[in-house]
DNA sequence: TCAGTCACTTGTAAAAAACAAGCCACTATG
DNA sequence: CATAGTGGCTTGTTTTTTACAAGTGACTGA
């Protein structure tokens, strides 16, 4: 995964990727999620090696998920902020714990129990229908792939 | 992410990722979802090299979200297919291709087009929240941790 | 002045992935 | 029955990516 061009595929799970699936990137937009803003409480957080940590942060902010924001004029201090769309990226956490909590929980039960505020239930968010809002799963889609304005008109 | 384990952290994003998060093997997925299940129709439509294949192959099958299936005896021949427990990941690909479409798509829009086949629509399904029904985003959500059995009584 | 903090950068070693080639048990073709 | 081809890999070797360790610069607070 390092010659690939994933961007470049007319796929949006490979382009998404390419923007999110490099090593650490999921696990740090997580803790910004969680409130966790600064380099090093990101560092000491994850246990990530500080070049790497510096590398991810500089492509989530190249890339727009996250702002960086200096909170102190001097000396500059920064931090990382979600934008819109790191935080549209929160359905893709969501789906993750909920397939962790399912099968990689082992006999103690989930780590975590997410609220639902507005109803105050232990919630598992499932996927519906954004037209119909009947629930989706494999199989009840199907899909069309569109031309692409280079290999067609 | 070479020498952390994930797999015994306390988080199951974490846990997911330890899976589901090396090069490759969320495409390797999409495509099984996608109805490629045999070794070389991977490694054409992927480009991936071959021993890459057969280590996330065989991770996949280790791990139970695919199942090896002989479907010729002499010569042994095999296809691999998606388990429960490979078929529930499905809202994390879904996720991916919303927010793919969403923010890279580009001026031509989406790359392909899902149909919800109950209601006939164009759809990007959301998520909402298992017991009320509603949408929930973040912000919605409070999480509560859970003390781990070895950590207190 | 001196230790400490924040946000890094710069080496270098170790691990993972990519690339290229080869192998084995067949089947189908002439 | 010799030859080419296919499916599903394995085994080197090179290249790329990560991890680890150390150091830097601009400060603050005691």
């Amino acid at each position: 995964m390092a010659k690939v061009d994933l961007s470049s595929m007319p796929c949006s799970i490979a382009r998404s990727l390419d923007v999110i699936g490099e090593g650490w990137t999921i696990l740090v937009l997580r803790d910004v999620f969680r409130g966790i803003r600064r380099f090093d409480e990101l560092q000491r957080d994850l246990g990530i090696a500080t070049n790497v940590l510096t590398a991810r942060l500089k492509r989530l902010v190249d890339e727009g998920l996250l702002e960086r924001r200096r909170y102190e004029q001097r000396p500059p201090r920064y931090e990382y902020h979600l934008t819109a769309k790191g935080r549209d990226l929160f359905p893709v956490l969501i789906a993750l714990v909920n397939w962790g909590d399912k099968y990689l929980a082992g006999s103690s039960g989930p780590p975590r129990v997410m609220i639902h505020e507005a109803c105050g239930k232990p919630t598992s968010p499932i996927l519906v229908c954004s037209e119909c809002g009947e629930a989706v799963g494999p199989g009840a889609l199907r899909l069309l792939t569109r031309e692409e304005p280079s290999k067609s008109a």
